[in-house]
DNA sequence: CGCTTGTTACGAGTCGCTCGCAACAGCGGG
DNA sequence: CCCGCTGTTGCGAGCGACTCGTAACAAGCG
């Protein structure tokens, strides 16, 4: 379905990994092999793996991680607010950084993904902000909408 | 998890079940008990039940239309483009009269949803077009925000 | 080097659908 | 008004993406 990405790519590295397992071990949370690795493979399969993708980079390496680990994993960075997921189309939930969130904008006819730059994030948050009072989540859901070479089918 | 609802209801109705039933027949598909209460159930249950909600209003006539049914007839309606449905936050899909798209905000603390007027969604599109080339869709996908009042827990 | 307590592997369970199949029922023709 | 063609339905199994209970295990502080 996701056929192509664009745009800039993410500049996530190893960095994100040890001061991600320094936020854990900061909150009382242990630093494991599986947890290493779970974010090893986030680094890895990058801009936006599933937790299927993380889990097979990781079985990888480590045959006997069980998958219930990466998604027990997943959660605990969540709530860490080191990493973050988004929701695009149907399908699983993809993974990345939080350091890395942006705004996604998919196509639904052929899948492309691009980001919205912030400054024209930014504008768009205002005048929301201005209409209704909400204020938009960076990151999360995509936008769905139709890219330029889809556009001519449907309004 | 959505606690209330609120702007300008739906104005959704019984023509609308008339016009699917027409389109339905149109296409040449069949006009069966069973779609008739899925719309009506849709019609009732406003403003977005999800493909629970409908079964259960169906089942309170009608006991015996299966579940598989209820979804089979939402996707036949939706592929008809009579019906839309819009995913909001995690959980199941939320259904509603193609008519009745617009873009929903949802707050991700309390689960209060909002519209976006249409004046505000053209101004938005336009700026995200230029930007990106990408032309949002109205609906499908709702907007994750913070609305007012949960508004100074995060950024 | 222990001991405490957070983690893990495993497997069963859940949620929200989806599908194959045989029985069934619209509805256009006769 | 009945026939029969073909779209629909009920049923139950299956599936993708997770989630959870439990007992064995292992960080990391003392």
């Amino acid at each position: 379905m996701i056929a192509h990405w664009y745009g800039q790519r993410s500049m996530v590295d190893d960095t994100d990994v040890s001061q991600a397992l320094e936020q854990l071990r900061r909150t009382g949370g242990r630093v494991t092999q599986q947890r290493r690795l779970v974010l090893q493979a986030l680094v890895d399969a990058q801009p936006h793996p599933s937790a299927e993708d993380v889990a097979e980079r990781v079985a990888a390496v480590a045959p006997d991680v069980h998958m219930s680990t990466v998604y027990r994993t997943l959660n605990t960075l969540t709530e860490l607010g080191v990493i973050s997921h988004v929701h695009i189309d149907h399908g699983p939930s993809l993974y990345h950084f939080a350091d890395d969130v942006r705004p996604h904008l998919v196509c639904r006819q052929c899948g492309r993904v691009d980001h919205v730059d912030a400054e024209t994030f930014e504008a768009v948050r205002a005048t929301i902000e201005s209409a209704s009072g909400f204020r938009l989540d960076r990151g999360h859901f995509a936008w769905s909408a139709n890219c330029p070479a889809c556009r001519d089918d449907l309004d």
